[in-house]
DNA sequence: GGCCGTCGGCTAATCCTATTAGCCTATGAG
DNA sequence: CTCATAGGCTAATAGGATTAGCCGACGGCC
């Protein structure tokens, strides 16, 4: 059974089966030679080394979510279009926790495209608000906080009563959104973008 | 030098001076010894492993914010007791951005204590609004979302723009805010509790 | 057809960290 | 004075990361 040849994509593949069968800890580049078949050593033909790994799995990550985020936003506007962002969103993270557990936050180079591919949606999203320059970023800021906190504390198993999640949720969508329906003086949208 | 003798307490010290100075990951057992001027394997007759420390340094974290929210939400209450625990929490990791990133979200018994402690105080600056059962519930989870979100990303230095992160975080603060003073119906508060 | 460079795997070796086992000493209780 | 204990130590084991250097298969080239 001739195993598909390595690869850096190939590596990171099994990268994240590890990573969704075993948690982020479990990222280790034996386990990787391990389900490859192979030797240790061998990968770093591949992969420079454990942490260009982990910032290989961040882009890939934040590719599908990215991904995910788009076709929640296309085709819908305000309200309707954060609402499904933020579903959608929470819905990758909780698809696949470790996997978004695994996401390195601190920003790098290597994955800055990908993270401004993502803020890019985040900020068509807010468009139909109608927010001028700072306002939007403050409000992009606002809400990646408010979608990757929820996504943490859940993927964490850090909600521990009975009380539905999806309503919780709905809550925090609630919050963003009536937030931005009465901007506070310094945040007011300008004449229409 | 005597230095002060070794005890659970001291090393967990020693290990959060470890982690503000050089990063969560640079928290080690080797690293807590040198720091201690002791052999590796004598940390172990004061704490179980590495697994454990990293527990206890979660659990000082965890009183540390809760001192921190404690004295934010004393003496006030409704938004400004609301704004007042925002602020203190995120005032808090951005002083001890390492530290706030070496806190363990998971779940464990041992700091089950210390994390019920810090939501009964997000709890109690939510009551002036007057939430019941779930809803509240609902309202502690948003909360905890919004400001953990926001720390983590702020300890991250995940917001690169030059835009001010006060304003940033004022507007989260708006959006919760706003969002309790217009509940949606399923979580109206109750007649006055 | 034969030669050569490169790709991708391998083994050996090194370093670090965690963790366990077992030893040893000072110290306070009795 | 004797002894148990606390708390430090050394030796040793087990992983995991990484580096160095070896080697065979394969495609391209003369």
């Amino acid at each position: 059974m001739a195993r598909a040849p390595l690869s850096p994509d190939a590596v990171v593949d099994l990268a994240l089966r590890i990573v969704d069968e075993e948690g982020p800890d479990a990222l280790t580049l034996s386990a990787v030679a391990g389900r490859a078949g192979v030797a240790t050593p061998s990968l770093y033909k591949h992969v420079r080394n454990l942490a260009e790994l982990r910032v290989l799995v961040t882009g890939r990550v934040l590719g599908e979510l990215t991904e995910v985020a788009s076709e929640a936003v296309l085709g819908r506007s305000g309200d309707e279009a954060l609402r499904a962002l933020m579903d959608g969103w929470r819905s990758y993270a909780a698809r696949h926790p470790n996997r978004y557990s695994a996401l390195i936050q601190a920003p790098r180079p290597e994955t800055a495209e990908a993270g401004d591919r993502l803020i890019g949606i985040i900020l068509a999203a807010l468009r139909a608000y109608g927010l001028e320059g700072s306002a939007a970023i403050h409000a992009v800021r606002c809400l990646r906080a408010a979608m990757h906190g929820f996504a943490v504390l859940e993927a964490a198993g850090a909600f521990q009563l009975a009380e539905d999640l999806d309503e919780s949720h709905a809550l925090l969508a609630h919050m963003v959104v009536s937030g931005l329906q009465t901007l506070p003086r310094t945040a007011r949208p300008g004449p229409a973008a």
